[in-house]
DNA sequence: GCCAACGTTGGC
DNA sequence: GCCAACGTTGGC
C-alpha cells in the first residue's frame, strides 16, 4: 500500500496507532482494498519522494469500512457522485505494525524481483494498492530483518 | 463503443 | 521540473 511520506508516512501511522486508508479513488485499487480480510499484513511503501520503498508493515484491523472523505465536500477527495446510501469508495483500517531500521529500497526491490514477483517494481505502475504473491512476501519479510 | 483530450501518478 | 504511462471523461 503506498502513501507518500510527505502526505502520510509510517511515523504518522506508528503515531496514531491505527488509520482510515482513505483517500484511494481507483477502482482496481479499491477492488483489492475490498480482498482485504482482518488479520492480513500489509507493506507501506513510501512513493514520490527521496527515499522510495517499503518502509515497514501494519495489519489490517477492519474491513469494509466507508471512506468518509467522499461525502466531505471539503476534502479533496470529494466524489459528487457519491452519497450515504450509495456510496463508491470503501477502505479498510490498517494498526501500525513494524517501522523497517532499512527501507527496502525500489531499487533493491528491483534487483530481487521481477514484475511478476512484484508488481510495484514494473514500470508505468501506477496503482496505490497491489496485491505482493506470498512467496514474494515471504522474501522481502526475510530481507527485512537482515 | 470508440477514442481524443485531459488529468494524475510517480520515478527520475 | 520533466515526462512516460497510465486512468477518466465526454463527444460522437
Amino acid at each position: 500500500m503506498k502513501s507518500e511520506p510527505q502526505v502520510y508516512s509510517i511515523e504518522d501511522l506508528k503515531q496514531e496507532n491505527t488509520t482510515i486508508w482513505d483517500g484511494v479513488r481507483n477502482y482496481q485499487a479499491r477492488n483489492y482494498l475490498k480482498q482485504m480480510q482482518i488479520g492480513d499484513i500489509a507493506f507501506f511503501y513510501h512513493s514520490n519522494c527521496k527515499n522510495i520503498g517499503i518502509i515497514g508493515l501494519m495489519k489490517i484491523v477492519e474491513t469494509n469500512v466507508f471512506d468518509r472523505t467522499q461525502f466531505d465536500t471539503k476534502s479533496p477527495y470529494f466524489d459528487e457522485k457519491a452519497t450515504e446510501n450509495k456510496p463508491r469508495w470503501h477502505t479498510v483500517k490498517v494498526q501500525f505494525k513494524e517501522k523497517f531500521e532499512e527501507i527496502i529500497s525500489l531499487n533493491t526491490l528491483k534487483q530481487q524481483f521481477t514484475e511478476e514477483e512484484l508488481l510495484v517494481v514494473k514500470k508505468g505502475n501506477r496503482l496505490s494498492v497491489i496485491p505482493v504473491p506470498e512467496n514474494t512476501a515471504q522474501k522481502i519479510l526475510l530481507m527485512s530483518s537482515k
